[in-house]
DNA sequence: GCCGTTTTCGGCCCGACTGTTTTCAGTCG
């Protein structure tokens, strides 16, 4: 399911790197390295746009658009497939080790005639490095641990496993004496659906024992750079955590620039340059004078540089910086606009907890509406049966108000098998307040295939839900083949909604594929999927999610009024 | 290579830390 413009993105990132290792000139390589980042988060399909057209993508030129077009019409472009040939393939991947770049890498080509990652380490083995200038005993040995931590983790964890160190830390610096504010920022702050390291923020006038308090943590593995202002550790479990004490009337300016993303804060730099100001994390200052002009907010900074403030969940140069601008950033749905869940399972099926359990936790959390969700019996392993799911029909209807006056409906998450039907016949769907449908098997389809039968499940006039859409499990398995296109056109024809599953590994739909869907005038339904009480927390990753693909509430069918919501769920089809 | 109510030339975001250096290049975020 490669989008072209992902296709694009890494072609041009490739020819940037590879500019990087040739030397020459290096605003070439980045403005190969914008220009990748901005066809990636480009809104159009780059196939389908001819040269002025690629040419109104910002960042893209002539010279670029001419290359993207020769590529998309004949599969290659001369001038990158010469640099190929000349930079090996396995030259490009030593820039991916920590703390070599690509004058490095360039020096270990060039020099010693090396082009993978095993011939680095066989000559680091027979000493072959030590007559090269700029390479020292100490760079070798971070080479070699570069490498080591590379092979032994894909590097990037999970959103809760990150928040939840996060939160852990935070708590602990927050209690050492001086220490006058303390944050996360960074990835997790824009809530992106992996983790490379966790980047904290304190604001302090004594940085010392704030970064002894880091480096004699529990968790603490190793000490990477420990300095007045910045200080790195490894975790024991192999995850980075940055740590970077400022004074705490730079507050704002920090936080604005170590929550990022990169792109966000280059073009908030620009702006600064064109205002004659310049932008760090220490503040914005007059260039002329040096004075200092604001910093104690992030409401300031971005007020003084004539931007609304940004959602940190925003942050990714994918035109937040132009709706700031124009003050029309959308009111992005939160947490309290959720009016219940529609998407939980009890011990009647896979579940842990009982339906008394998790309507009691629902109704604590001010839920006014949840509904029960079980699987349905062509997942044979669940057991399910008609009995079985007529009886707990007939609790939910004596348990409904019973928490809080929490309203409860009764749904189930049907299977969509091979052909896109679904379990039970019409007369028996009909008798649910709600059905959420899922792939669960069959994920290696054709993408013809795949589409057809996800397009099917939304042509049920049964179904309102489609779970999970991808069933992508983060770092297990990839999301299934479709014409995502043909799906988000069916689901916005025939008033089918689509998951935002919140589960950490699941995170489906991903914020990119909500942006895209929404423009087909698709609905979502944030849902945690929760299969114990101790889940039904997870949904806060969901609105994250939701607030990445810049959704509002009138978005969600779950921030709606239940009576609005249930004439959503009846469907076009069968409005009475 | 891109871009322009400072511009079609001459800029291009900014700073911290490390390691190998005697004043700074490379890497990272």
């Amino acid at each position: 399911m490669a989008r072209p413009n992902d296709e694009v993105e890494a072609l041009l990132q490739e020819y940037a790197d590879l500019l990087a290792i040739t030397g020459g000139d290096a605003f070439k390589a980045r403005a190969y390295e914008k220009a990748a980042r901005a066809i990636g988060g480009y809104h159009e399909d780059v196939s389908t746009l001819g040269v002025r057209e690629l040419r109104a993508v910002p960042g893209v030129g002539k010279s670029i658009a001419e290359k993207v077009d020769e590529y998309l019409r004949t599969g290659s472009v001369p001038a990158f497939e010469e640099v190929r040939a000349r930079i090996p393939a396995g030259v490009r991947q030593l820039i991916t080790i920590p703390t070599l770049g690509p004058k490095k890498a360039a020096v270990l080509h060039d020099e010693l005639g090396i082009t993978s990652v095993e011939e680095l380490v066989e000559a680091i083995k027979q000493e072959r490095l030590r007559d090269l200038k700029g390479f020292g005993p100490k760079t070798e040995e971070n080479i070699l641990h570069g490498i080591e931590l590379m092979q032994q983790a894909g590097g990037r964890v999970l959103l809760n496993v990150a928040m939840e160190l996060a939160e852990e830390i935070v708590a602990e610096l927050s209690e050492v004496v001086g220490c006058q504010r303390c944050a996360y920022a960074g990835s997790l702050r824009r809530y992106r659906e992996t983790i490379g390291d966790i980047d904290i923020l304190a604001a302090s006038d004594d940085s010392a024992p704030i970064m002894a308090a880091l480096k004699n943590l529990d968790v603490a593995g190793e000490v990477i750079a420990g300095g007045e202002k910045k200080t790195s550790i490894r975790t024991t479990k192999g995850l980075q955590v940055d740590l970077r004490v400022v004074p705490l009337q730079a507050w704002g300016a920090a936080l604005q620039y170590f929550t990022g993303s990169q792109a966000h804060n280059v073009r908030t730099r620009e702006i600064a340059v064109h205002a004659g100001l310049k932008l760090s994390e220490y503040g914005l200052f007059d260039v002329e004078t040096g004075e200092l002009v604001v910093s104690e907010t992030e409401e300031e900074v971005y007020r003084r540089l004539g931007l609304a403030w940004v959602p940190p969940t925003l942050r990714e140069d994918r035109g937040e910086i132009e709706a700031a601008a124009r003050g029309d950033l959308p009111r992005l749905v939160t947490e309290d606009d959720l009016r219940g869940d529609l998407h939980t399972h009890t011990d009647l099926t896979d579940g842990v907890s009982t339906l008394e359990d998790m309507l009691a936790t629902a109704a604590e959390r001010g839920y006014r509406y949840y509904a029960v969700t079980d699987h349905a019996p062509n997942l044979v392993m669940q057991r399910m049966s008609d009995e079985k799911m007529l009886a707990q029909r007939a609790r939910v209807r004596e348990l409904d108000g019973k928490y809080r006056g929490m309203r409860v409906l009764h749904g189930t998450e049907l299977n969509i098998d091979a052909d896109g039907e679904v379990d039970w016949p019409p007369e028996f769907l009909a008798g649910f307040d709600v059905c959420v449908a899922s792939v669960h098997s069959s994920f290696g389809q054709s993408s013809e295939d795949m589409t057809r039968r996800l397009v099917r499940a939304c042509e049920n006039p049964h179904v309102n839900i489609i779970g999970h859409p991808t069933a992508r499990l983060i770092g297990r398995r990839p999301p299934v083949d479709a014409d995502l296109d043909e799906v988000f056109r069916a689901c916005a024809r025939t008033g089918t909604a689509l998951e935002i599953n919140s589960f950490p590994d699941r995170l489906d739909l991903r914020d990119e594929h909500i942006l895209w869907a929404k423009r087909f005038g698709v609905k979502f339904a944030i849902n945690s999927d929760a299969h114990s009480t101790m889940n039904l927390g997870v949904i806060g990753y969901g609105v994250g999610t939701a607030q990445r693909g810049w959704l509002t509430p009138d978005d969600v069918i779950n921030t709606w009024p239940l009576t609005k919501l249930r004439a959503f769920l009846r469907k076009g089809s069968r409005r009475s």
